[in-house]
DNA sequence: ACTAATGATAACGTATATGTTATTAACTAT
DNA sequence: ATAGTTAATAACATATACGTTATCATTAGT
């Protein structure tokens, strides 16, 4: 895993950078896992919307990563998807 | 388990109030974890606004549960009570 | 080359989340 | 009974999520 090496060496070098990436990191844990089941289920954005009841442009604002979505639409989302919405609050180890 | 009993029973009898009980669960498991975990460190809606930079009223209606909050609130609300905010899209059974 | 499908982006109106103050009720202690 | 702590609720202003249309770039298929 190349990369996975290079984060850990960076973080070991720069642990501020480690705290920054470790704030941002359930967002794009988020869309990742959004991006993945949309490719498996082979469907585009526009035929996501419409199981959403919404237009293509909602989901390429998400999958574009700069916005900041409601539970609700998370939701929505999900059952699109046919899967469940599953928040939890992990308690850290450190 | 008294109420579980009651559940499955009305749930046998009446299917669609089984899959609109299924729709609301997530903002319902979200909202009793926050409330467990606020009881764990025993501190109040006021001390838990202050770590969240806002105001209790916020908190408040978030345990109410009238209302959809974002991403961004989640996060800060997880960052605030020392935990991580985990979201999934968990593929369902059916 | 042309066409269709896909995704990204901009722009705008409307609905609503959030911050905030003030108030109230319930309860706990002194 | 008084005072302090806690949570709920209402009301309001402001920021912003979301729905929507239009447009553009890229890629795939013909």
């Amino acid at each position: 895993m190349e990369w996975e090496e290079f984060k850990k060496k960076r973080f070991k070098e720069d642990p501020e950078l480690k705290r920054e990436y470790d704030k941002l990191e359930p967002e794009y844990r988020m869309i990742g896992q959004l991006i993945e089941l949309r490719r498996k289920k082979r469907i585009s954005q526009y035929e996501l919307a419409k199981l959403m009841e919404t237009k293509q442009p909602s989901i390429a604002r998400l999958e574009s990563g700069d916005y900041n979505p409601s539970f609700k639409f998370l939701k929505k989302l999900a059952e699109a998807l046919d899967t469940t919405l599953e928040i939890n609050f992990k308690e850290k180890a450190s």
